[in-house]
DNA sequence: GTTCTCACA
DNA sequence: TGTGAGTA
């Protein structure tokens, strides 16, 4: 619990006790605003370990990283990824050596199956556009013939 | 305004 | 995969 005033007073004194580059930070309002989120969903993926965001004096305070990987979630998501996907695919961005090689196999097999998966959905879209044309004509046929009649 | 937890779909 | 309510 935290008023905005005292947030803001936070901010700042992490900002300036950081001499050189000052890292860019946001607050959990801004991020909601700029992805279009409710604090609830930012929250949520927080608890299923997509984020991890810094605290000060208990708030969350997010970092251009953790703005990185919340791009990368919503993107994933798009594409129909679960959070546990999604967060295999995070965790790529840190791993390295033996854990690294398990990632890049299990990312392979994940992205090929999602690949798979969407070039079917997309077959079957096309599919049922040919039907819906097909009727939409004959029936457009059919308002004409009986119009004349 | 932001936090956490519990309930709910 | 989230939302809503109640709370401090």
């Amino acid at each position: 619990m935290m008023n905005s005033r005292a947030k803001a007073a936070a901010l700042e004194m992490l900002e300036s006790s950081n001499s050189a580059p000052q890292e860019q930070l946001y607050g959990i309002t801004q991020l909601c605003d700029e992805f279009e989120l409710t604090p609830r969903a930012i929250r949520f993926y927080e608890d299923k370990g997509l984020l991890a965001p810094r605290r000060v004096n208990g708030a969350r305070v997010y970092t251009q990283r953790d703005r990185a990987r919340l791009k990368i979630i919503l993107r994933a998501k798009a594409i129909g990824s679960s959070l546990e996907e999604i967060k295999h695919y995070l965790d790529l961005y840190g791993s390295h050596g033996e854990g690294r090689a398990k990632q890049l196999q299990w990312t392979l097999e994940r992205t090929g199956a999602a690949i798979a998966e969407l070039e079917q959905k997309r077959a079957h879209i096309d599919a049922t556009l040919a039907e819906l044309r097909l009727i939409n004509e004959t029936v457009r046929a059919q308002l004409t013939a009986e119009k004349s009649t």
